[in-house]
DNA sequence: GATGAAACTTGTTATGA
DNA sequence: TCATAACAAGTTTCATC
């Protein structure tokens, strides 16, 4: 529950997140990782120079931290047969703001929903989504805008995504 | 070279990409690729009811045919000393459009940037970036704006980041 | 914490159906 | 595509430093 839901949570700081610094085989490991998922444990201690076992219970520690929240697989939109991105800038009405967990969950359900950004400034959210063509993102833009929370959208066309993923070197 | 390098490369359509439609085992494989990466072969090919080595061959050659572009680990950023993400529009000056491949390799090398969308409207690019702090952020900001290819930039702050991954059920 | 080696589990390939 | 089997390879535990 990222929206708290009592006046008690919502008031409270955030979770302490065990910030401990990280040791350079950390950031090494989790390099490695981020290049590639899947690498397989004996190789990833080979790469950062440490026994296997020392290997597993590091990274082991690492995803029960939340330093690492998951492994996923990057899966080409287009392949799928949603090839047209869409960034969806969304600005919600003034009076809304006491339920802004109940549209975040809205949008994250809907499937064309990549990556939900909340933001600062005019705008609340960008929605980075990816959709069938041009008559699937009509609909899903009409769908935010007759929402009764929303105040109006921008939709700007994808050409292009990239993310940029560091060697394991750096 | 995603660029190209030459006439030919800059005129060609973009590659054919095999866009053999999917059956339904792809999909449910790359459903629950994208929910856990490092799910075992063998788990993997009881959950869609498959022969692990059915199994084997499917993911290899969705693999193969760039259906999965790689598997990384999802790192909280936060966790790594960056806590403060902004979106950053980036407006390049209109002549600037025969060097745009150069200003997307520069960005993309930029180890704050996580993401590069490059859009259609009034901005060329929008950057997400996770930097250390506010000063980090200004100076990224003042970097690109001294950019001679750059017109404007606009910052926005991101006060939170989710990325919906999908149940492999649906 | 880190290690090396043993015990165990899993991935992988090949075969024939 | 599957099932089986055999081998190679990886993972995990544990006593020890």
């Amino acid at each position: 529950m990222r929206e708290g839901s009592d006046d008690a949570t919502r008031l409270a700081a955030a979770p302490p997140n065990d910030v401990r610094p990280l040791d350079e085989v950390d950031r090494a490991l989790l390099a490695h990782l981020v290049a590639d998922a899947r690498v397989t444990n004996a190789a990833l201690a080979e790469a950062v120079g440490i026994a296997p076992s020392t290997c597993l219970a590091r990274v082991r520690s690492l995803r029960e931290r939340g330093v690492i929240r998951g492994y996923h697989a990057d899966v080409d939109p287009a392949a799928v047969g949603l090839p047209l991105q869409a960034m969806i800038s969304v600005r919600l009405q003034s009076d809304a703001r006491d339920r802004l967990g109940e549209f975040t969950g809205l949008v994250r359900r809907l499937p064309e929903v990549r990556d939900v950004y909340f933001v600062a400034g005019e705008d609340d959210y960008l929605l980075h989504v990816a959709t069938a063509g041009t008559g699937a993102l009509r609909d899903l833009v009409a769908r935010l805008n007759a929402h009764r929370d929303v105040a109006g959208t921008v939709t700007s066309l994808i050409f292009d995504h990239l993310r940029p993923v560091p060697a394991p070197g750096s």
